[in-house]
DNA sequence: AGCAACAGTGTTAACGCTCACATGGAGGAA
DNA sequence: TTCCTCCATGTGAGCGTTAACACTGTTGCT
């Protein structure tokens, strides 16, 4: 910067003025300023510039297995949001859900002098370490339930499992089993919550859900108990499954048992992966706008940022900001055999 | 810093030694400091830290749409690799493919001053336009092709290709169909020059392949256009498809046309998807080992920081690693009807 | 004319840290 | 003893930038 200031004739401050736009600089001096920038390759450096205006201008995010669709998906949103409103993005992804693994994320972020972090935070217990550290602040959780006292961005779980449910059940179905995902995840147990509710309300009754893990796998493996809980005579028309992945292990169970889909059975999934649509059977599923999710949480963030640095008094109101769910009707939902 | 040293009545600079773990500080005065900086809640400033030894310790990530299975997956890779070796990772992802668009990120990231850089760059255009960039540098490219003058870590696209090719012609195929991926993609390029060498390599004619997008959808739709083909009387018995997500959408595509997988026509897909072994039939694909990739393009990196910093005269030598693709036989392959 | 307001520029002091060097004392070899 | 070495610590400078203020000259108003 001296050397630019040097060849132009400034003082290092007005190369200063020029390289932040500031307005009170004559347009010919500006001209050389830019010039000897050009001249001399310079471009200012951020660090000494964060040092002095005690702004990184980094946020982080925290986030959990991002090879997962949906927060891959949410990832993607955050950081498009992110860098159109100038902001840079440091990942850290957590190998393991343990309260210990999300602290050193949280040390590592803080100590990277992030302004404000996100949180993909699926599971309760993580919400509750994060909520619990000192660090970082602001910090906005994406998927964090309710009553962490975090702010928190979300799809409409519960809705868009209750509107999967009441599909099934106006197509004719007296019940609708479900093979939840994690059940350590705060999704899975929304969705369990819309299903049960969506039961309820047509007064059906709930068989226990089977317990996953998200994976094709344990779709699989799920699926085949529940055809063989059929053969035993249980009445199983229709299944809701936690995501589409384990909705794919679902129906390579069905078609091995010889049943049809949605001739004997129907199967509704959740995420609407882009594959949703061309297997065989379409799979019929609930769409969420993780993009949306991801622009949401960041703009909560940015807020928090605002208001915290015009200095507000203590915590700032727990907003919970909720993106609706969609139902996407297609190829495996019908109406039950007679 | 200084809060820190007076509390603990010693310099800021043995405060400075005891955080960086310094040899020579007598044991007790450690102690002491430790206590402090806890007293306090301490911890470093690492931008100040940033400006004067001119390391920030972070890494670029250039990625080319984080959504698909592969770019994800390497993305997790480096993740880790770059935690593990005490680097933060800086994320920038591309919409969309222009120059200019990666030009502007390559921008972004220097500005931030990042150490070093890993671009997820998997087309042609990319890489030359990365490769003309003066910054950031170090750089790695991530499945970059040959020549770029870059160095280049990538998965043998060609190998993975020509085995799953010779499965195919060693069932008894006479010839191979194949629906690439996007073609500007430079892993598409090479699939189909495996492809190719493969059916040369057996004396098999090599229809013209067909040009998708990586998507369900392209591949239904050129899938559909094969069945029309075969309905015209052309002998389309094998089709080795660009990756697995069209590969879904040629199954559905064959499905729908009432052929039989394998028994009338045999797919082989490219990536090895979580779900691929679930499908209906299971899906023969060629595994892709994207933890390994994004761990050697790390490796790689660090390597070119560690040789810049001792002095390396010149561009050092455009080192090339090439990871393994392994193919996963299936249920979806079989000979060809008679 | 006299004064205020303001545009355009320069000067100085931080920001919080590490580096290079200085200092002082303990221990060992000549 | 004397000198040299090594350990433990302190001192001062400087990394590259911006904020705050000071200074000049011009304009506009009374």
């Amino acid at each position: 910067m001296a050397d630019v200031a040097r060849l132009a004739g400034v003082s290092h401050q007005t190369v200063s003025r020029v390289v932040n736009g500031h307005p009170n600089v004559r347009e010919e001096t500006v001209l050389r300023v830019r010039r000897a920038i050009e001249e001399l390759g310079y471009h200012r450096n951020s660090t000494a510039r964060a040092l002095v205006t005690r702004r990184t201008n980094v946020l982080g995010v925290i986030a959990f297995d991002t090879t997962l669709f949906g927060p891959a998906q949410t990832l993607s949103g955050i950081e498009r949001a992110a860098r159109e409103a100038g902001y840079f993005l440091s990942m850290v992804s957590l190998d393991d859900v343990s309260p210990d693994g999300i602290v050193a994320a949280a040390e590592y972020l803080v100590q990277q002098s992030v302004e404000g972090c996100v949180a993909i935070a699926p599971q309760r217990s993580l919400v509750d370490a994060l909520a619990a550290l000192p660090g970082p602040h602001p910090l906005v959780a994406v998927e964090g339930g309710e009553g962490s006292g975090l702010p928190v961005v979300c799809v409409d779980q519960v809705q868009g499992a209750h509107d999967a449910v009441r599909h099934l059940l106006e197509l004719g179905h007296t019940t609708v089993h479900h093979i939840e995902g994690d059940p350590l995840w705060l999704e899975s147990e929304a969705r369990v919550v819309g299903w049960r509710r969506a039961l309820e309300e047509a007064g059906a009754p709930a068989p226990e859900p089977l317990q996953g893990d998200w994976s094709p796998r344990s779709g699989y493996a799920l699926g085949r108990s529940l055809v063989a809980r059929r053969a035993e005579g249980e009445r199983v028309t229709a299944i809701f499954v936690g995501n589409d992945q384990m909705a794919i292990g679902v129906l390579r169970a069905l078609h091995e048992a010889g049943l049809r889909v949605p001739g004997d059975v129907s199967v509704v999934g959740f995420d609407d992966v882009p594959e949703a649509e061309f297997l065989t059977p379409s799979l019929t599923t609930v769409f969420q706008d993780f993009a949306q999710v991801g622009k949401e949480s960041l703009a909560l963030l940015l807020g928090e940022i605002g208001t915290e640095r015009n200095g507000s008094p203590g915590p700032s109101a727990t907003e919970r900001r909720v993106v609706p769910a969609r139902l996407r009707v297609r190829g495996s939902s019908g109406p039950p055999p007679p």
